[in-house]
DNA sequence: TCTGGGGTCCTAGGACCC
DNA sequence: TCTGGGGTCCTAGGACCC
């Protein structure tokens, strides 16, 4: 029998945290699409790579299964280089619509379990599970319940973390895969993190893991037990908290509040590189359009705005500007938009340009323009019946034509 | 046919004020 | 003749996450 009762932890009054990871999420979810649809063959158990469109120039690994994995193919690999590395690999597209609706589909599952679920990602979850003992005695058997439930429901494997927090539950769940459930309570993270390689640890990065081997700091371990004097000089504040992760402890809460973004932002690498300026502002202004609507559907105004563009070199800009007023019109994004875009671009050729939107604000505090006060409330409310019919009839049922003719009327970009 | 997209957080440095 | 220093706000860039 599995369950082993040793561990059981239900008798002492410790916090409980479990964090559940979908398996090479998109790939699996594609499997199980795949499968329903009537295809022989399981994606997972052959060399197969989630990828986005290299004709589209977005082609990078997005997902892998476990025998690319065993090839050498990482998430974020070019599809070239994960051809290098496994000549018969197949590539799936990207549904990620349908991906969307598998994660709602398993945290409304998982929400039944316990009300305290943070959702962390399209693919993984932290539950709270502290004072829940009177309904599970045994966390490692609700573990493998839980696990092989949403196998048998929905088609794919999770891995299982169970802790006394949730860092030791995230770093446990990420040990052996796939369709494990694994412990790392306090009095275990002595002999199951610390002999872990040090880019293992969460958030230690491979900029970080490189500069913590350079002074010799090698393990999970090792961080744990270096001075924090030595530590600050290399990594500033970041050291108390490195510190504190290597030794398992972590405070967080499990946060079931959305409290809506701090940044919204979109951004799109073109299929050729682009010099060409109408072409970039119309681009621009669908993204803008884009960013504004979610600004409002969060019922917050902007006080900063930016553009990010990446050169045709791959180096990469970002300008921001400050706002006087707080904003949610699509009119006066754009309009501070196109002001960065045209003090800053070069002319040169572009990869990709973005905007982004940050800094937020419930309070409009607004002083209107004695003069444009009539255009300011007309574009509000023009925002508003577009929003609630794009919202019903489709994102782009309706375009601006009386915000900039030449942008609106023109469908060289769409 | 080489290198996605959407986030959060931190830091360094400059401007400005007292 | 000598150019301090603390605080705040803002920008740009980078690290890290999925």
């Amino acid at each position: 029998m599995f369950y082993n009762l040793i561990g059981d932890q239900s008798m002492n009054n410790e916090r409980i945290v479990f964090h559940i990871d979908v398996n090479n999420a998109f790939l699996s979810w594609t499997a199980v699409k795949l499968l329903n649809e009537g295809s022989r063959v399981d994606i997972r158990k052959i060399p197969s790579v989630i990828g986005g469109d290299e004709s589209k120039r977005h082609g990078v690994v997005l997902a892998k299964s476990p025998v690319a994995k065993k090839m050498g193919i990482k998430t974020g690999d070019t599809l070239y280089s994960a051809r290098k590395k496994c000549k018969n690999i197949k590539v799936f597209p990207c549904y990620r619509q349908f991906y969307k609706e598998k994660s709602k589909e398993l945290f409304s599952y998982l929400s039944k379990l316990s009300p305290d679920i943070e959702i962390f990602s399209v693919d993984e979850c932290f539950i709270e599970m502290t004072n829940t003992n009177y309904l599970y005695s045994d966390y490692l058997a609700l573990g493998y319940k839980i696990k092989d439930e949403i196998y048998r429901k929905f088609g794919y494997t999770v891995n299982v973390g169970i802790a006394n927090n949730k860092l030791c539950a995230k770093m446990a769940s990420d040990f052996e895969k796939p369709n494990k459930v694994h412990t790392l309570y306090n009095e275990e993270v002595k002999s199951k993190m610390w002999p872990l390689e040090i880019g293992k640890l969460f958030m230690i990065g491979g900029k970080s893991a490189e500069k913590l081997k350079s002074l010799g700091i090698n393990t999970i371990g090792d961080l744990a037990n270096t001075d924090i004097n030595v530590l600050t000089k290399y990594f500033k504040n970041q050291a108390p908290i490195m510190i504190k992760h290597a030794n398992g402890i972590d405070n967080s809460k499990v946060i079931t509040e959305y409290s809506g973004n701090k940044c919204i932002s979109v951004s799109e690498t073109f299929e050729r590189d682009i010099a060409d300026k109408n072409i970039l502002k119309k681009i621009m202004f669908h993204q803008v359009k884009k960013v504004a609507y979610l600004l409002r559907k969060q019922n917050v105004y902007t006080t900063t705005v930016a553009i990010t563009f990446k050169n045709y070199d791959f180096k990469t800009y970002t300008r921001q500007i400050k706002l006087d007023t707080p904003t949610d019109s699509t009119n006066d994004i754009y309009e501070k938009i196109v002001l960065l875009f045209e003090k800053e671009w070069d002319g040169k050729k572009l990869r990709n340009i973005g905007v982004r939107l940050s800094n937020f604000t419930t309070v409009r505090n607004e002083q209107l323009d004695f003069f444009n006060s009539g255009n300011q409330i007309r574009n509000n409310s023009i925002d508003k019946i577009i929003d609630s019919i794009n919202s019903k009839y489709g994102s782009d049922s309706v375009i601006l034509a009386s915000l900039n003719d030449d942008i609106a009327s023109n469908d060289a970009y769409k």
